[in-house]
DNA sequence: TCTCTAAACTAGCGGTGTAAGTTTTCATCC
DNA sequence: GGATGAAAACTTACACCGCTAGTTTAGAGA
């Protein structure tokens, strides 16, 4: 086949179609032939569009991450929009899990991480935070949200009693785990959000002072 | 070459040659031929020692969480446990953060992890914590922990000032960030995991109630 | 001493990312 | 309107990948 009377693919559709690809058969079965097969295309045609696969994948990625919703740091209190951001991320990360150990390793020229990163920071840096306190929170929670999502705890536990109740005295009930691994990881994630919010509220009152700094939208 | 008269192979030297391979070029480099030519055999003699690769890479995973520090546990206060355990964890992950990827996918059957599960749960539960909430404790700090190792925040901004500017109007001394890449992680790993535990901190004064059931070993 | 297993080997299969070169279509400029 | 050059598909091919199969010989146990 020669070049064709319309293009048959277009960068969009190849991202689309890999991140179906990624969603249903996971990472380590997307190859360049088999993505280009599912277009309907011989693999190497692929590279008229990409330079490597490793953009096509990062061209996914910022997909991903543009699902984020970090508008709350515009018009909310940055505890409001602190939560609320994580749990977008968290949403949009859980959504297409077997694509978080590839997104999680470097934000660096991905354009939606990069606009993530700077409403994020605009936003505590508004609120009145110091600008390596707020770089540290950003990053901070960044670690706990792509940490929940890439690990999930439950779903590492097998469904066999006995494979714990030998070797690890508190374990007897792990096997559990792996029947509620939703809710658990929802439940941990949480609590553990809720916890650093804290910490961080009360890190805010100290240092950076007064109640009326802590205005919504500064 | 036939059988060997001493055995050329075993478990511990591939999983030691493999873990510094992974260290000094990365996951990817990692090929059963490669890990075989820096033994000293062919790539297939591999397979008289482990099932698969997937198999070498378990055991070089156990071996780095293997590293990690839970006597806290049995002796102090949950807080300052949780607290050295996190930084141990840390420590462990980023002394091999080519590995990080792989190990944070998944904790399973993997002895060291498990028996890391049983000392963190046991510990928080002997502390007086609900065994709901002990398990979400030590998932939400597996998650921040996970998290801080693989993903780097400083190491994915670039050292050019221009890529930045322009389009994210907060980000304008982003591109320090790489120089101070170490302390930034550190710095955020250190308010983060001090925020954590003020917030657990204060929950179990809320839940778990008086102060004599906060006694350090029991 | 005989036998079986262990631990190395060689050969090879199907799959991978991607480079190179080919063909034809479309858009653009004189 | 015909020439030109880029675009977008193709085929072929390379080096590498994980892993299987079968072979050879050393060592251990009956």
């Amino acid at each position: 086949m020669p070049r064709p009377r319309r293009p048959l693919l277009t960068r969009d559709l190849i991202v689309e179609t890999a991140l179906a690809l990624i969603d249903a058969d996971g990472l380590g079965a997307l190859s360049t032939r088999r993505l280009a097969a599912a277009l309907g295309v011989q693999g190497p045609s692929l590279y008229n569009h990409f330079a490597t696969k490793d953009d096509i994948l990062d061209a996914v990625a910022d997909t991903v991450t543009g699902a984020v919703d970090t508008s709350g740091f515009a018009s909310r209190d940055w505890v409001v929009a602190l939560r609320d951001w994580a749990w977008s991320y968290r949403r949009a990360l859980t959504a297409h899990p077997n694509i978080v150990p590839y997104l999680a390793q470097g934000p660096g020229r991905r354009p939606a991480a990069l606009a993530m990163a700077d409403a994020v920071y605009g936003g505590l840096v508004r609120a009145g935070w110091p600008p390596a306190r707020a770089t540290h929170i950003g990053a901070a929670l960044r670690y706990f949200v792509a940490g929940s999502a890439l690990g999930s705890f439950a779903r590492g536990f097998v469904e066999d009693p006995e494979l714990y109740a030998a070797h690890y005295p508190h374990l007897r009930q792990a096997h559990r785990l792996a029947e509620h691994q939703q809710s658990v990881d929802e439940g941990a994630f949480a609590l553990g959000l809720d916890a650093l919010l804290h910490g961080l509220a009360a890190d805010y009152a100290g240092t950076v002072g007064t109640v009326e700094s802590a205005r919504p939208n500064g």
